[in-house]
DNA sequence: ACACCGAACTAACGCGCGTTACTAAAGCGC
DNA sequence: GCGCTTTAGTAACGCGCGTTAGTTCGGTGT
């Protein structure tokens, strides 16, 4: 079934057809005419063929997204808001997930190219730096949660102080004044931003930020239980009645801590999380307040972008951020 | 860049670099020949416009890939054994996802068969019984973790007899006798196909199946919780010493019955769970010893199948079962 | 000397479609 | 009857490539 036959069985040429299937502007098709053509069309069972059309317009209609693992809630949000957003739009992503190897990653980036893709989406699992493969710079190319060193490719970025400062915001807006952080390796981005919005809540409400209250928890479970238990074990004066935990999984830790040394949640020590790992902070008890990375959101924006720079037309914000939303359940 | 380009810069004819790019079979170029077309190729940095070289072929190279949701470990698990199986055969999934909406999946069905897929693979999140939109019968089609009323379309299915034969089995080595089962809902396939193979596993140890051991947990954790507390509060010669839940989930409802009644795991009754959901099973306590769905080897079997049809080859068998791997950890 | 053959290519068609340039006919004022 | 404009279309090219049916040319056997 092809553009001909619909236009042979109703008795025009296949450049009517065409016209009549794009609605080419400027094109006068009288109403009774274009009757007989859609009906053909639908007698004939015609669908077109996307990718000679994709040929003749010189349009692929494609964009790339290269994650690390396709597994994994967070890959899987980003996919999910940039799908949801590409076939609104009427475009396809070809994914691929790179395991971490740079030879697949090169494969991957190869194939895309091949189909000719408009743009590229590069998602990372975890907000650092990257430098990407040469051939990346042959496409558009948008970075999801992350960034290249060099700082020319546009971004999308979870907003990790106005995470830190909404996370402390809370816990202070409920009444705490001497709150530790369990922080992240304190040379990611992630941990630095939110240290950054954590140390800037407690100075609009007059707390000078004690350095000795920050720890590395370096985002494993026992890790952030050895931080609190260090934290919880100060002179009752300095113990904090709060802790603002760098990940979910750490704020487990710190439940194992708060709950063995028979304190309660959230009426003796408060808990915030964060990265909202649902089955974690979901089925702690009590519940887990914490903030979400808007990965769906970052996704969705990503392939925004992706779209106006296709167009040709300039980025207004060369770096976006992205709020995280809080999630109030039960532990503060 | 196009192949005429390449031809040029190399002193050839178009149709001689195609047959170099194609290593097409009969034709004779020599050495040094096929070695001036790749130095072009190289300089030039050609690559092949996969779009026009589909046409001209008629042949796409995709294969689509339908799922209820792209989120959920799953479907991202399903998409991984595809993903992988799919890219080494230099073929590519076009995914999308239903969200459970009619009119989103004939949608998704459109654009596949627009773009000339040239098979489908049809993924549920749970083992049920589905019929497809008319339009899937125009393509080769495999159901992934479902099966059609008629039984007319190839499938891939988990095979529920023998994972709860191998569940109960571990119980019975471990030297349980009494042992009950916390079911799902009693009319699927799963809840059924689970029974079956802890029946037969019973049997084969010459104990004879008590009904009365079988309670339906209805698939949530509260579920599970009261028919756990059922279950334990028998007579202590009835008491069953072991339970097997029909999810994860189901089975923290269990542990916390276990351990509200000071019962020890595996000690006292050992518990053995079902899914593999990683951050409940690895994270409860003790960690649960539990069966996997095999989501991954079902995506990548059904890319296999597919690519068998696609290329007109008859499938051996209409209906695949795979095994579900039993994850040994504390709780047996 | 001629017929024959394989090696090494190439011209040309078609895949299904978008698009540009052109045409035929109809309507209209004078 | 003539020029002009609008309406309703169409012929033909090209997108980048796979493929078939050749063509050319340097040997080989007799």
């Amino acid at each position: 079934m092809t553009m001909s036959d619909v236009a042979r069985h109703a008795g025009v040429s296949r450049t009517t057809v065409s016209f009549v299937l794009n609605d080419k502007p400027g094109a006068v098709i009288p109403d009774e005419t274009r009757r007989r053509i859609l009906a053909a069309i639908d007698e004939l069972g015609y669908r077109p063929n996307a990718g000679a059309r994709a040929l003749a317009a010189k349009r692929s209609g494609w964009f790339g997204l290269i994650t690390e693992i396709v597994t994994g809630p967070f890959a899987a949000e980003v996919i999910t808001g940039a799908q949801k957003r590409a076939w609104s739009d009427q475009r396809f992503l070809l994914i691929a997930a790179s395991e971490g190897d740079p030879a697949q990653e090169a494969a991957a980036l190869d194939q895309m190219l091949d189909h000719r893709v408009e743009g590229l989406l590069y998602a990372t699992t975890w907000h650092r730096a990257v430098t990407l493969p040469q051939a990346a710079r042959e496409v558009p190319t948008v970075l999801v949660n992350c960034y290249d060193a060099e700082g020319e490719l546009p971004c999308i970025l979870p907003d990790e102080v106005s995470g830190g400062y909404r996370a402390t915001r809370r816990l202070l807006d409920a009444g705490h004044t001497c709150i530790g952080l369990i922080n992240l390796d304190p040379a990611i981005p992630a941990a630095i931003g939110r240290r950054e919005g954590y140390e800037r809540a407690l100075r609009e409400a007059g707390i000078i930020p004690d350095p000795s209250l920050v720890i590395p928890g370096w985002a494993t479970a026992d890790g952030a239980y050895t931080a609190a238990c260090e934290l919880l074990d100060r002179p009752a004066a300095d113990r904090p009645t709060a802790l603002f935990c760098g990940n979910d999984r750490m704020a487990m830790g710190a439940y194992d801590a708060i709950k063995e040394r028979g304190l309660r949640i959230p009426h003796d020590v408060a808990v915030v999380g964060f990265d909202n790992q649902e089955l974690i902070a979901a089925y702690l008890r009590p519940k887990l307040t914490t903030l979400a990375l808007p990965f769906e959101a970052m996704g969705t924006k990503g392939v925004e972008m992706l779209s106006a720079l296709a167009a040709g037309q300039p980025l207004d914000t060369h770096r976006v951020t992205i709020d995280c939303p809080l999630l109030e359940r039960s532990s503060v």
